[in-house]
DNA sequence: TAGATTGTTAATCGATTAACAATC
DNA sequence: TAGATTGTTAATCGATTAACAATC
């Protein structure tokens, strides 16, 4: 998996997407699609499609168009699907819950571990199959077990304190979902999950587009 | 508030970040703050937020910068916050439950005014102050009520079909956690939630950052 | 071989940054 | 008034689209 051109955000932000639509292809009996087709399913242009996936190599064929089951597959092994990363989430609140619950991540090879929250009364609860351990123990744990990837569910004041800890713990990749920045060191990657933002933008659309 | 330029979709995710670090800034006892000093806040460029203010007005003052709280009020008009827009939910799974639980919301002016789910186990459990009703329901009450976005929280496959429902009731906007694109009619507003492809992103930078 | 479709270069478009006159 | 900082135009940069030769 040589990436040859450095990759533009841009690009990485539809990867999931193209997965998506491949898997559903690859699932409904496909076996092979032009950019052309994919393009005018996932409503992108041919072009863009091709210059996308020529960022990882030259995977199609000239007068065939890409196989989808190898081309998922390449793309799975691009976003790290399969690799059976270790999740811990942090805080144990509605979003910690559902985050905990959500089904899909298993069949990416997301496992969560452990959830640790500060409250007593949620302390030993069973989430979706894992006991949530107290905050105090979050040190001890990092130390025991290799966790490559924790989930900030913690208030906003909270965020950058518990990121500081799962970074010393040696965590590797922050999915933050509390409504803040949070700083981390060179080589720790963060991906914001602005739940509000999201909401913000479309109460803006509802207003502003219709014009 | 007239928009002047046509306003980038660039921006517009901007601004729910420029409210929020306004926010903060005026809770802090703040009341002016120039381009150069939001921009080093927030990692922008003090162009780049000048442009981007700019295409709602001239709002800054030569020789002064910005006044905080009239920016923030003025952004928050931008973005409808404060509108009282009236939200339901449709499924109370983990995610229906988290969203209708998740404070911030209400603060921001957005109500939810029902929960609906097919499962005859959730029918009836109060979420977060509202009773979960039964789908079969949604449109009599869509009739009767006045809702202007809906929240899909159900599974992939059952999406298109409950948002088709919201729109034929009026709802204005769709947020989307349901992990596939859905269509809708030309004055709809849609935003999605792709929570998998955030995570997925996280992953590809974890993998491909540290060259 | 002929037709199809990629890989890739070139052209266009849009977004970001720089610069500076306007003005508080 | 002098200093600061905006509003805005121009320059740059990057991303998308178009075009077409390469090739399956």
């Amino acid at each position: 998996m040589e990436i040859r051109n450095k990759v533009s955000e841009a690009v990485i932000r539809r990867l999931p997407g193209y997965y998506r639509y491949l898997e559903q292809l690859e699932q409904s009996g496909l076996t092979r699609i032009s950019s052309q087709q994919l393009g005018a399913r996932m409503g992108l242009t041919a072009s863009q499609i091709r210059q996308d996936i020529n960022c990882f190599g030259a995977l199609g064929q000239q007068g065939y168009g890409y196989n989808i089951g190898e081309l998922r597959a390449h793309i799975a092994e691009i976003l790290g699907i399969g690799r059976s990363n270790n999740v811990i989430i942090l805080g144990a609140g509605n979003i910690g819950q559902a985050v905990a619950q959500y089904p899909g991540f298993a069949n990416l090879g997301f496992c969560v571990k452990g959830i640790f929250d500060v409250s007593e009364a949620l302390v030993g609860k069973n989430i979706g199959g894992v006991q949530v351990l107290h905050s105090r123990e979050l040190d001890r744990y990092l130390e025991e077990n290799v966790i490559h990837i924790g989930v900030l569910c913690v208030p906003a004041d909270k965020a950058q304190a518990a990121a500081d800890e799962l970074v010393c713990g040696g965590v590797k990749g922050i999915w933050n979902f509390a409504p803040v920045d949070i700083a981390v060191r060179e080589g720790i990657s963060v991906q914001n999950v602005q739940l509000t933002d999201s909401l913000l933008v479309l109460s803006y659309h509802m207003l502003n587009d219709s014009i």
